[in-house]
Order: C-alpha cells, then structure tokens, then sequence
DNA sequence: TACCTCACGAATGTATACAATTCATACCAA
DNA sequence: TTGGTATGAATTGTATACATTCGTGAGGTA
C-alpha cells in the first residue's frame, strides 16, 4: 500500500537552527497549508491514508502537531477520520458532491447578487487580472495552474463581497469541489469555461445583477455537467477475484 | 476571575468503573456537547476564559481530550483560541453580527425556497410540532427552553431540505446567532416571533415558494433588528473610575 | 482444503512529562 | 511616585511514553 506521498522535507531539526531561524511556532499552520494544498493540487488522490507517524517525521513534529492538522483537514471536510483506522483524504460521495454543488449555487449566486450592486471598479480590475493569469495558463496548457486560479476566481469574487462567513463557506466548497473533480472527473471533459469567467465579469461591469446571476448559475451547472453523474465505479476488480477455473 | 463554570462532573475515574461502564472512547464526543450547549443555552457568557487544567480535572480526563474539544469549537466560531493565551467563549463583533445575519438570510432564503417545492406533509408535521412545542414554551414563560426550541426549527427547516451541507451551515449560523444574542440582546426585546414561525410554516402547506421565502426574510430581518445595533458598550464604568474629588 | 483461534505487529487513542510563554508581583533606582 | 527590570507562578505548547484497538497470518484441527 502506498504509505504517505513526498513532502520531502529533511526530518532532522538541526535545520532549524539557520540564522534567521524564524521561531518554532505555528509550525502547524505551515504544516496545514501544505497538505491543504496538496489535497486541492491532485497531488495526493482521495482515500489516500495519511498516517500521523509517517507525517511526523516527514515534517520533523510530534505526532501532537500531526493530529492537530488532521482534525482541522477533517473539519474541512477534506479528510475522513475513521476510529482507530486512521485519516484518509476524502472520498464524498456521488450525493455529496450533487449537494456541494446545489450549496455553491446557492451561495455563490447570492454573493454574485450583492457583488453586482457593490463591487467597485478596483474589484472588477481584480477579477480580470486572475482572467488574464488563467489565459496565459490557458496558452500554456499548464492544467494544475488553470484549476488553481479558477477556484482562485471564485474566491476572489467571495472576498469582494465583503462577508467573511460566505467567503469561508464559498472556500471549503471550492476545495470540496477540487476533490470531487479528483473523483469523478470525466476523462474527455471540455477545459471548464474561461470564456463562462468572462461572461460573470461582463455582467459585474453593467452591474447586471440579473444576468450575473444567470451566468453563474450556468457557469456551476455546467461544472456540475463535466462530472460523471453516475455512480462511482466500484474499484473491485471482479473479473480479476472470480477467475473462470481453467 | 470567574474561572470555569460548572460541569460539576466527580473529578476522580473511580466512578468509570461502574457495573456497565461504556468504554472509555468517545469521551470527547460527550464533552464537546456539553460545552456546545452550556454555550448555546448561555450559561456560559461571551469572553469566558476555558481553561484547559480545570476543565480537564471537571470532566476526569486529561488535557490532550480538552484541548481536541476546544479546537473543534474554535472552528465552529463558539471559541477563540488565542495562542499562548488560552481559550475564551467567543465574543463576535457587531460587524461579524451583521455579516452572520446577512449570511442566514441568504442561505436559509436558498433552503426555504427549495423546501416550499419538495416538502412533505410529514415534514410540515414535523414542523408543526417544533411550533406547538415553542406555543407550549411560551405560555409556561420558559425562556431558555423557547431560545432552544427556536433554534430547533431553523435546524429542521435546514435538514428537511435534504442538502447535508447546507444543513450545516445553518447549523453553524443559528449557534452564531445564539453567542450574537447572549452578547447584543436589547433589554427590553419583544419575545421573538412565534408567529412568524407560523407565517413560514403556512407558506410552505400552500406550497408557495415566494410567500415562503418573503416570509423567512422578514422572520430574519426582525430577530437582527431585536439587536442592538450600536456599537457595544464599553464595560468599563468611567463614572466610577473618575470620580469627582471629594 | 477449509475454517477457526490466537498471538503478534502496527497504528491510533490517551495521559503525562517537559519546555516555552505570559502575566503579575516585588524590588530597585531615579 | 514613576519607571524599569527581574523573578516566579500559572498556563499553554510540544514531545514522548503507555494503553488500546485492529488486521494479519501462522498454526492447528476437522
């Protein structure tokens, strides 16, 4: 089984003790946003186990630090902790991921709503600029990047928007929506939408509430559309277990 | 210093050795409910300091538990973590206030709506009960039972819409809503609005999304507006502090 | 071979020991 | 008094030791 994947970072701590060694604290916080990061970047598949020993010294911490990081990842739904199995990343559910995705179109056209009536031209400056970083990854095929700053997108019009709760809800939703593009990705899907990012600006620009809304909700359920409705394929390879006795 | 409250729990494990002792796993679990609800019903006020030592002797378990509880709270907003410093029962801003209403609205709007096109009868009975419960509340004068009771409702109207996530948003919101009134209330509010839970629950027998949803937005608006909307006061008494020279 | 049992290894769950930080108090000096 | 510093208790932060649980596989029996 595969244990735990890179994060190769040198285990002793002797490391630390470089001239501007920055203070041992909040070591978690820089440990959290790794692995955070490695969930939402693909680089670590769901149901992937994440062992806290492994972890622990891969990191140079306790396993006191390790668990913390994990409790919080499960809180962000973007881990599972099983009783005395261990942390798995995530794996939502076909249902699941259906009510992510009503959540996020609920939500995120809400916060496209009150953007419409009250984001400034600076905002709107804002928005183009992550447009124009996902062209040039458009240009350049670079598909981790094109996936980073599309959610980036949709985090940006939720800070915009100036209410923390809704940014933080619209945040754990796009990081769940990263895992289930992980899962249920069709293999053939059609590069999501630039030109959907565009539409949701033009409307923002006439402060056209209705047609912002309009063109988010299309653009979520066309997301939604890319993913293989049905259900998982079951990872038991029967063929293989029930061989025909020769 | 007030130190910690209560949970007049016997401190010493003897006891855990009764005749069907239920197997130590799972203590956390029950603590963080406790907690959860000596927050939520106010027995615990805003800005109380949680002290990791006497909550852990309180409840017979070691601090390693405790503090597993007070990061999960940290992280459903009931509880600010202060580093180095320790743990305090949230005191949310007039600013998060607002944004916490703003948010309710727009989620709980998102659910009502879908929930006037889907509900059941039996779901409007369960509904109706919690209102009955409330009236039953209401004429015995219990006030905390009525705060709890209030809450219940906008949790089934959560998960009667049948959207996990969702759900658990409003879960997360009406605990905020309830620090928010702990800390806010206006002296001489008018007990909050049974009927307008009764106007909600009409509006869904008809079926009628939009009656439904104006009259979830106006049942929302009136509890914000029960709040005090001015800054807080400041707790320090100045007139006591500069007395005039004898 | 099929099946049951038991024991061991590996990982998580919990408690405790130790380190680091903060706050308050006392003490001294200007 | 006022200000600064140092000392010490109290509390949180982290690491480690110990307990518990679960899966696995060896070994035995029918």
């Amino acid at each position: 089984m595969q244990r735990v994947p890179g994060a190769t970072k040198s285990a002793d701590k002797s490391d630390r003790s470089g001239v501007a060694r920055k203070r041992a604290g909040r070591a978690d916080e820089r440990i959290h946003s790794e692995i955070y990061a490695a969930i939402i970047n693909h680089q670590i598949r769901p149901a992937t186990p994440l062992q806290e020993d492994a972890l622990a010294t891969a990191f140079g911490v306790s396993r006191t630090i390790i668990r913390k990081v994990l409790q919080r990842l499960a809180h962000e739904k973007l881990v599972d902790l099983i009783p005395n199995k261990g942390a798995f990343v995530a794996r939502p559910s076909i249902e699941e991921a259906r009510q992510v995705f009503e959540a996020r179109r609920g939500v995120e056209c809400i916060l496209i709503a009150k953007l419409a009536a009250t984001i400034s031209d600076a905002g709107i400056g804002r928005l183009t600029d992550l447009l124009d970083a996902e062209a040039e990854a458009l240009t350049r095929n670079d598909k981790k990047r094109r996936l980073q700053l599309s959610g980036d997108f949709h985090l940006e019009l939720a800070a915009l928007a100036g209410n923390a709760v809704l940014r933080d809800f619209v945040q754990e939703l796009v990081s769940r929506t990263s895992l289930i593009i992980a899962l249920y990705e069709s293999p053939g899907a059609v590069p999501c939408s630039q030109s959907e990012h565009r539409d949701i600006i033009d409307a923002l620009k006439r402060r056209d509430a209705k047609a912002a809304v309009r063109a988010m909700e299309h653009h979520l359920r066309h997301i939604e559309a890319q993913i293989d409705l049905a259900d998982q394929p079951s990872r038991v390879d029967f063929a293989a277990l029930f061989k025909p006795v020769a």
